[in-house]
DNA sequence: CGCGCGATATATCGAACCGATATATCGTTG
DNA sequence: CAACGATATATCGGTTCGATATATCGCGCG
């Protein structure tokens, strides 16, 4: 998980569900993605310091003082880095605006970069927010790509196949292999998405 | 493939077989990998760069002089950017050092990181320059990898498979087959890699 | 009782990569 | 010979990663 503008959209989505703070947000996103993913403090942070300056999401103040704050004197005596107030358990709680609920459609209904792997992943976790035809959508959309994946693998094979050891085979071939399971599992998704209804025709290839 | 250190494996495995210039570095890169990585030009440029100042590569000057130049005057008429020399065609051809072999070799048989798809993926590529036992070395870690991987999918779903929706689910399932279709694979590396002989046990479990 | 240790919590730094873009040349083709 | 696509190198800004720093809280344990 690697390609740039991958945070904002599962950080919007949890914090649609409710408020959270960095820390806390991570674990769910542990447990959304299980082994997919593990999002790293230094892209999470700062991610959230730019959706909150795009005004997208805005830190609530805690939700109770509670213990009362007893030692508000100077109290700098280690040097804070840089930023102000940089002390210890500080639960800096994000919540999303009506502009970080419009965001996080826009990212999750565009088609254009939702063909690659990571990014598709991340959508379906969000899948349940879209309407059924903006979700057969984007299905469609993955699958062309995976079929021009398959297309590119099927042309390189049948260009390179006598120069190519047969480690570098094997893992062509394994690479076809996974992208025609990734195609049946596709495939699985649309017929689900549309209900058990019509579509008797017998095969799959439509490219 | 985003991961950090991952260019320096295929660009020295390829000048290792003949010198190149950057251009040619990528087709062959494409042509080997396939559909599963195109090198951006932002990172290949500069990773020769970072090779040729760690000494692993050296620019050969072009073949043949051929066409003699006959403008070596001034010619600063455009302003080059800030590297010496910015004009077209300049076929600047790398070969590796002793030290790249070095480097090379290095990185390939280091098994700390090479567990991850991306790292395993170009590895493979330039398994033929391993010997076996370092060739199942390097497949046996993979396979706990993998396999790792899977119980925490196999965690995952029984701790929180009541909490997540559908898709998610599905994105769970895929996952989890997806990884043990992964692990299958590995092990017929494995099984090629011992020869036919020997393990005539009939289950593949050992984690 | 206090001491360490692990979980909680935020933040930053440097390195690496990507996508887009700029620039220039060469070969082909109409 | 002009247009165009392939060749060829380079840089910029933005994003992510991994490592690391810092600090607090709660718990167990001697």
């Amino acid at each position: 998980m690697k390609q740039p503008g991958m945070l904002e959209l599962p950080v919007l989505g949890l914090l649609k569900e409710r408020s959270m703070h960095g820390y806390e947000l991570r674990k769910q996103l542990s447990t959304m993605l299980g082994p997919f993913w593990q999002v790293s403090w230094g892209s999470l942070y700062p991610t959230l310091r730019r959706l909150a300056k795009e005004g997208a999401v805005e830190t609530a103040p805690p939700p109770k003082p509670f213990k009362s704050k007893a030692k508000t004197t100077a109290r700098s005596h280690k040097a804070q880095p840089a930023a102000p107030m940089t002390s210890g358990r500080r639960k800096t709680v994000y919540q999303i605006t009506p502009k970080g609920e419009e965001l996080f459609t826009s990212i999750l209904e565009e088609t254009a970069a939702a063909v690659d792997a990571e990014h598709f992943t991340l959508k379906l976790a969000f899948f349940r927010y879209l309407r059924p035809e903006t979700r057969l959508l984007l299905l469609e959309r993955r699958r062309a790509y995976l079929q021009d994946k398959l297309a590119q693998f099927k042309a390189n094979m049948r260009d390179y196949k006598e120069r190519i050891d047969s480690y570098t085979l094997s893992l062509q071939n394994h690479g076809m292999a996974s992208t025609q399971s990734d195609i049946e599992w596709i495939d699985e998704l649309i017929r689900n998405e549309r209900g058990v209804e019509v579509t008797t025709r017998p095969e799959t290839s439509q490219a």
